[in-house]
RNA sequence: GGGCGUUUAGCUCAGUUGGCUAGAGCGCCGCCCUUACAAGGCGGAAGUCGAGGGUUCGAGUCCCCCAACGCCCA
């Protein structure tokens, strides 16, 4: 074995082996179990960013630990199609080429699309081997495949059927420059500065005028009416006059609506139904009309009178110059306000009437919301469920149309004879009327839709395909916070309503990786850290676990390569540990499972006994899903005490020739547990170190889970850690040079302490110890304690005695306080009356120890000389 | 404006039924190239647990209030 662990050969070469084997199938446990989690769909033009690598460990950590307990686990893998930013990347290339997607039209622009894919598509695939992804490669699904196709139409069909799915014309938010239809979420809304500005519209009739505030000026060529609230005084008798539009010399009228806020500007509002939500609304109540005045370009129409053609933000500033010039202001101010923009592109999104296909979300929503209530989908952590309420219970009906060629095309015809609407999963060729006419809406659906559906279409649904019937409901489902509206809401509200079950048990949130400080990471900011550079230079398990361990449940992890750095030096603590072993205590042909020692010594007794206890607590950590716990846990278990002081007594056992084979056999047990306990997080490093202590050919991946039987640990390795740690202490605070000998007298409570504890003491504290009797008087000696044990170290021809007084006077100081506190509670009645009998005994017994201690200190102190 | 979260060592963070002297990684100080690992070992220093109040025999932990910061929604 090398001297230190070099990822980047060993990588490589077990996830081939792994992939090969089919390691990552369910197959594997035939009769396990089912246990399922999707991935979340990456985009099929994404590349891998630490947001994936930080979601994907934590799926690995599960799914690897459910298949080595037995079960049959499935990590199915996959991508979206991703509409808009797939069909962008392909128009991108036409560009380069001076060419439209219109100039070669709808189906050989899907082609090219198609070919794309097949070409460039899909990077990171090939970067989830990179990081380990047990992910079962034969089930990768497409979001676009048939199978999802089919799913996707069968849906929209059923909901069509139920009244859930209707076409009506809305204002949506509308991308101006991916020119299509966005839903409410796919909106991010910004503060920006801009200006309020105060337009006099006056009466028609010539006697004075109203002024409104608007922050789009622009949007007045498109007025219907001024809006005020019906109780404000102010206004009282205007309502039912009517104003002129400056500019268009539109009359229209004023009318009183509730909607209307008293606070904001004057308190009259003109309104543009064709181009805001609100005014849309007002509209309908009362019978105005909805001029379109801007378009699909983010240009002014021909309603638009003399500002035809314009840009909307050119329009803005040219209508209130036009405004101005006629002495219509009265005034500008400056008002920042939120900005609604496009999440795809960042442009600024138009409000706009338009006809659009939309989701009945209100009779979904109940029964998400009680899966979660009655728990049989759990949130992790819990406190996720607040959000996902709270955003449940203020839903807008879902815009699923999108204006874009690449996607599930719409399933609805219109006859062109009588008008009628067809919805079918099967393409049509006749409309009940007769007529042969028919046309397929030109629309796509929004690539959320069929993401929702992705729990069951995966798995073959509508067919009942056995991994239908085996997998789902699936188990568990691991995403980021900023996904739950997006998509976990929408999946637990198509899922229910179109298979009866919840789409997964667990939800399982975490948080997202920041830079080391705290800021977001981007591509536009530069701090973005590419995790294929991390592997490249750290290694993937280094990526991993420096992540997992980050990674609180539910918290943001501020990533600094340091983590990285310390995981990958684990790594190779990891890497000589196990090359000693086998190099230098001849640990091989470890059994896969079992081989525990029945008759173990001391030191191995302790080891085992530790073993069970962290197995255990790391089990029950990641039963909670509390990776990083668990792994923080066996981790220090991993380098304290297995290599600190387990491998360093093995040393000294080594010596012994009727205990270095239990020595042997432990040391060999418990590595392989440890590489088995890790090897979820950290793969690849365990399986290679697994493949050198090996007795057969079976690799950790598809091995069991370890089940450490239980040992009493022997309660002498305690006080022998303890003054270890005492002399090490007093040669490091002395100087004491290890060439020079420091002899120390055991004296034990009750009977000598045996042969492999003094033999440990001198290896590891570097002394020489014997058993003996008290010395008269401790004068020209120093002390050292642990439960039972005292040891006596000659300080003549070592250190002058006076060098020991300060320790032992600080000493003193800290029992003193210790037994201040302990006599303070147990002086209070209360504390006796009321806490529990055990804590008031722990609490006396502690007393009594520290007093005792405290007795032998003053002594020491008064018979340093 | 509404909701959620955070505040613990120099830095980044754990600390889940309230109970010995509050932990980790990195950093810092001292010693050691001890024959697996100097990508290492040993020892050490370092915290009024954001402020205030309350409940309790006992509070980093539960309750109230305040402050600062962050996120989501309007």
């Amino acid at each position: 074995m090398n001297p230190t662990y070099q990822p980047a050969e060993i990588e490589s070469r077990w996830y081939a082996k792994w992939e090969e084997s089919g390691s990552f199938r369910p197959e594997v446990n035939p009769d396990g179990e089912p246990y399922c989690i999707v991935i979340p769909p990456p985009n099929v033009t994404g590349v891998l960013h630490m947001g994936h690598a930080l979601d994907h460990a934590i799926q690995d950590v599960i799914i690897r630990r459910k298949r080595m307990q037995g079960y049959a686990a499935l990590w199915l893998p996959g991508m979206d199609h991703a509409g808009i930013a797939t069909q962008n990347v392909v128009e991108r290339e036409l560009r380069a080429e001076g060419l439209s997607r219109h100039d070669i039209g709808r189906e050989a622009f899907v082609e090219q699309v198609w070919a794309w894919k097949a070409s460039s598509g899909g990077a990171i695939t090939k970067q989830m081997r990179r990081l380990g992804d047990s992910t079962d490669w034969s089930r990768e699904r497409f979001t676009f495949d048939s199978g999802l196709s089919a799913a996707v139409r069968k849906v929209f069909v059923s909901l069509y059927d139920e009244g859930l799915m209707y076409r009506a014309n809305r204002i949506i938010n509308w991308c101006p420059r991916d020119h299509t239809a966005l839903s409410e979420i796919e909106v991010e809304h910004e503060e920006t500065p801009g200006e309020l500005t105060y337009i006099r519209y006056p009466f028609t009739d010539g006697d004075g005028s109203i002024t409104v505030a608007t922050t789009r000026p622009e949007t007045m060529l498109g007025d219907t009416a001024i809006a005020v609230h019906p109780d404000d005084e102010r206004y009282r008798g205007a309502i039912g006059r009517t104003v002129t539009v400056p500019l268009m010399n539109r009359v229209v009228p004023v009318v009183g609506d509730e909607e209307v806020e008293f606070a904001f500007g004057t308190g009259a509002v003109k309104v543009t139904p064709a181009h805001d939500p609100l005014d849309f609304d007002i509209g309908k109540r009362h019978g105005l009309e909805s001029i379109i005045v801007i378009d699909t370009e983010a240009n002014i129409t021909e309603a638009g009178g003399e500002f035809v053609g314009m840009d909307r933000f050119e329009a803005r500033e040219a209508v209130r110059s036009r405004l101005h010039e006629i002495g219509a202001i009265e005034k500008v101010e400056e008002h920042p306000h939120s900005v609604g923009h496009c999440s795809r592109c960042h442009t600024v999104v138009e409000p706009l009437l338009s006809l659009q296909w939309f989701v009945k979300v209100e009779p979904l929503v109940e029964p998400a919301i009680e899966a979660v209530r009655s728990d049989r989908t759990r949130f992790v952590p819990k406190r996720w469920e607040k959000n996902y309420f709270h955003w449940m219970e203020n839903l807008q009906d879902w815009c699923v149309s999108r204006q874009l060629w690449w996607g599930h095309r719409i399933p609805a015809w219109y006859c062109q004879s009588c008008g009628e609407t067809i919805v079918t999963a099967e393409d049509p060729t006749q409309c009940s009327c007769g007529g042969h006419d028919l046309i397929q809406d030109e629309d796509v659906l929004d690539t959320w839709f069929s993401s929702a559906l992705w729990p069951f279409s995966t798995l073959g649904w509508p067919e009942e395909t056995d991994d239908l019937t085996r997998f789902y409901p699936t188990a568990t489902l691991v995403t980021g916070f900023d996904i739950i509206f997006f998509w976990v809401a929408r999946m637990m509200k198509l899922g229910i309503h179109m298979t009866d079950e919840v789409p997964f048990t667990d939800i399982v949130i975490h948080g997202m990786v920041r830079d080391a400080t705290g800021r977001k990471m981007s591509k536009s900011t530069g701090n973005a850290l590419d995790p294929i550079d991390l592997i490249d230079e750290y290694g993937a398990d280094s990526v991993r676990l420096a992540l997992i361990q980050a990674a609180a449940p539910g918290h943001d992890i501020p990533l600094n390569t340091d983590w990285v750095d310390a995981s990958r030096r684990f790594g190779n603590k990891l890497w000589n540990a196990t090359r000693f072993a086998v190099e230098f205590m001849d640990v091989d042909a470890v059994p896969v499972e079992g081989g525990y020692p029945e008759d173990p010594g001391p030191e191995d007794t302790w080891i085992l006994s530790r073993l069970a206890d962290v197995a255990t607590e790391v089990d029950r950590l990641l039963d909670e899903y509390r990776l990083s716990d668990a792994y923080g846990l066996l981790y220090n278990f991993a380098w304290s005490e297995v290599f600190d002081w387990y491998l360093e007594m093995a040393k000294t056992t080594a010596k012994d020739d009727t205990r270095v084979a239990t020595m042997r056999q432990t040391l060999g047990v418990v590595l392989r547990d440890v590489l088995k306990l890790f090897h979820p997080a950290i793969p690849f490093v365990t399986e290679e170190l697994w493949s050198h202590m090996a007795d057969g050919e079976e690799m950790l991946v598809t091995s069991s889970w370890p089940e450490v039987p239980k040992y009493s640990s022997p309660a002498r390795v305690d006080s022998l850690q303890d003054l270890v740690t005492e002399v090490r202490r007093f040669r490091s605070q002395h100087q004491i040079p290890r060439k020079v000998d420091v002899p120390v007298m055991i004296v034990a409570q009750d009977e000598p302490l045996p042969g492999w504890w003094l033999a440990q003491l001198a290896a590891l504290a570097d002394c020489s110890p014997v058993n003996g009797d008290r010395p008269d008087s401790t004068a020209g000696h120093t002390r050292m304690y642990s439960s039972g044990v005292e040891a006596f170290v000659s300080l003549e021809g070592l250190i002058d005695v006076e060098a020991e007084r300060p320790r032992i006077q600080k000493l003193i100081r800290e029992l003193e306080a210790s037994i201040g506190r302990s006599q303070a509670k147990l002086n209070n009645p209360n504390f006796r009356d009321r806490a529990p009998a055990e804590v008031v005994a722990q609490e006396e017994d502690r007393l009594t120890v520290v007093e005792t201690e405290l007795a032998e200190q003053q002594r020491q102190l008064e018979e340093l000389g």
